[in-house]
RNA sequence: GGAGCCAUAGCUCAAUUGGUUAGAGCACUGCCCUGUCACGGCAGGGGUUGCGGGUUCGAGCCCCGUUGGCUCCGCCA
């Protein structure tokens, strides 16, 4: 028989087999189902790893079958028994346990159940009544599949990580508040009367100043914390793969993500993937595909015919090639015939919330061409748009003309609309992208100043860095990078500023003054002048990564609790009132009535 | 801050498009059943159709408001 220190159970759920036959042997779960047939009695006994069948015989303890009359679904038991090798024509070839069955000999019910409030085996559509029993949720399996493949990830991240010589370091959590983009979640002092400590949107200084420190190699499965609206795929918290180097050009961290994203679908999905994945660069991006993170599972792409139209008489595009802008064209091969006037005008509204003024397309019927603008086209005109984009029967082209991104975004969104609405992305495809060369600066018309596309302290391209002086801060490249997985943003990174005077110029143009400066980044700077290395690195996010790779539509399913669209967790009531003492220590006073003075307030209210 | 979608039994859904007493499966309660495995059978309980107002002879269905949830835009260095 097998020994076992543990009093409650000798298996898991999953384990025993026609090997186990005859041993004694005792399992903990919670009741899957319960199959009464009045003179015998089955129960199915679930665990984290699976399921075992349980049978009572009536005839063979009375007793113990009368109080297993008593188990109802979702009870936790403990049960004790014999494992028997199933009678022929019983077996299950459903589940790995299907062969035996355990035969119950002793039974204790360690806590009931209440009826739960959803059926565990269908999907619940009702996701505030999910998040509220987010603990009876979880027990389904697909939830719980999301969260063993996110341990999965992390194990062999670790293990990479490690075997390259990263040392996973922790950085605090408790922060410094520096405004530069998203919105901080500040906690209150205690100690510092009126001062507050931020949670960290990334550790981003953090480890950078590790590797001042002479890290050299240092990673963390990093909470970070931003405060601004929620999406499917943005939650208040969530997980980063934080990475950072010494000595490493952009090579390096492309190779070591790489391979690490090679090892994590070999290792969980058993998925060779193809490495080195496919890079373009940010303009490239934008032409091709009309977005900086193209989803390259879908075939068509945007194309140039400015030079088409050089001469039209067409007003629309001629005035746009005269003001400097530029005339995209996307040609949706074969997608005509699945797209009709609801469908083309759907996606004229998404242009026009784009800004766009509107959306001209070609309908290809045969040798017709349904337009409303063809009629606009010289016979010239028409032939070489013919030869430029290839175009045969059955084709839809859309056409986008206005300046540079917003032309190409406006494809970019068509493009991916109507591989949707005509199902043209590809199914089990993993198409790795990475984005390069990014715009070191875009402006702001709306704050009337540049900000950083990455953030501060990403890198210049060595030979952009002498227009920091002249001033054409838009034709500055950025040593910066994305990594796109099926048109989604996994992550980015950038070799960093690793210079003083060099991160005071960034600064600098973007409105940061010398006193802020020496406010919010003194620490960076103080610490670039005590011989700091070249470095770089990169963040991934875990959680839209797991999501991608169970299938999830949202990363409220790939993370254990999770806070609805308002940052609320509906499980929990977070976050809540707290009592006025708790106030006064912080040294807060409440713009509007607190919960206390309401409780006082509020007239008792006598039966 | 803006736009859209949704809300019917504990859950998933239906209700012939404005018409009599709002139905089904699962779950729940009781009874029957010795090889089931989403066991089966019989019987039963369960609804202010999110809430408030309006139109109408009549509203689950139409209109307005409101609450909650979700999606998208803004926002997310």
């Amino acid at each position: 028989m097998k020994k076992s220190f543990h009093q409650y159970r000798t298996h898991l759920c999953h384990e025993l087999g026609l090997k186990d036959v005859g041993q004694k042997v005792s399992l903990c779960g919670w009741v899957q189902s319960k199959r009464d047939h009045g003179g015998l009695l089955f129960v199915d006994l679930r665990d984290r790893e699976g399921i075992t069948q349980v049978v009572f015989h009536p005839d063979k303890d009375p007793a113990l079958f009368a109080s297993a009359k008593q188990i109802k679904d979702e009870f936790v038991i403990k049960v004790g028994g014999v494992v028997v090798e199933r009678p022929a024509g019983t077996k299950n070839a459903a589940i790995p346990t299907g062969e035996i069955e355990l035969e119950a000999e002793n039974l204790e019910i360690l806590n009931p159940s209440l009826p739960l409030p959803f059926n565990l085996d269908e999907p619940i559509e009702n996701e505030e009544l999910r998040l509220s029993f987010r603990f009876l949720d979880l027990r389904r399996k697909k939830l719980l599949n999301s969260l063993k493949l996110r341990h999965q990830v992390t194990y062999v991240v670790r293990d990479y990580l490690t075997s390259k010589g990263f040392l996973e370091i922790e950085t605090p959590i408790l922060s410094k508040s520096t405004p530069e983009g998203a919105r901080d979640f500040l906690v209150p002092s205690r100690l510092s009367p009126g001062k507050f400590y931020a949670l960290p949107q990334a550790p981003q200084q953090y480890k950078q100043l590790l590797m001042v420190a002479g890290i050299d190699k240092y990673f963390q499965i990093a909470r970070c914390f931003r405060d601004e609206d929620l999406r499917s795929d943005r939650q208040p918290e969530f997980t980063q793969i934080d990475i950072e180097a010494s000595f490493v050009v952009v090579d390096d961290i492309l190779q070591w993500v790489e391979e690490m994203i090679q090892q994590i679908f070999s290792k969980v999905l058993g998925i060779e993937l193809p490495v080195p994945f496919a890079r373009i660069t940010y303009k490239q991006a934008l032409d091709l595909y009309g977005s900086d993170k193209p989803d390259l599972r879908i075939a068509w792409q945007i194309q140039d015919v400015g030079e088409v139209f050089e001469n039209t008489e067409f007003k629309i595009f001629r005035e746009v090639l005269a003001r400097g802008g530029v005339i995209k064209a996307l040609n949706a091969k074969k997608a005509s015939p699945m797209v009709g006037p609801a469908g083309i005008a759907e996606l004229e509204e998404l242009a026009k919330s784009m800004g766009a003024k509107g959306l001209a397309y070609i309908r290809i019927e045969d040798k017709e061409w349904k337009s409303p603008i063809v009629k606009f086209f010289s016979m010239e005109e028409r032939k070489r748009l013919e030869n430029v984009l290839g175009i045969e029967p059955a084709d839809l082209i859309f056409f986008s003309a206005g300046p540079w991104d917003q032309a190409c975004q406006v494809l970019g969104k068509v493009r991916l609309h109507l591989a949707e609405m005509t199902r043209s992305v590809p199914p089990n495809e993993w198409k790795f992208v990475w984005v390069t060369d990014f715009p070191l600066f875009e402006y702001s018309p709306l704050e009337q100043k540049w900000n950083s596309v990455h953030h501060p302290f990403t890198r210049p391209c060595q030979e952009d860095i002498g227009k920091l002086d002249s001033g054409k801060y838009d034709e500055i490249r950025a040593l910066a990078y994305d990594i796109i997985l099926n048109g989604v943003e996994l992550g980015g990174g950038s070799i960093r500023i690793h210079e003083k005077e060099l991160q005071e110029k960034i600064f600098s143009i973007l409105g940061i003054d010398k006193d802020r400066q020496k406010l919010l980044f003194g620490h960076l700077l103080k610490a670039f002048q005590y011989g700091a290395p070249p470095h770089g690195g990169i963040a991934l996010g875990l959680d839209r990564f797991v999501m991608l790779l169970s299938g999830a539509e949202t990363i409220r399913d790939v993370i254990a609790f999770p806070k609805n669209r308002h940052g609320v967790d509906l499980l929990t009531q977070s976050p809540s009132e707290v009592d006025f003492q708790q106030l006064k220590e912080l040294h807060i006073k409440l713009a509007f009535p607190s919960l206390d003075s309401r409780l006082r307030q509020e007239p008792e209210i006598e039966p």
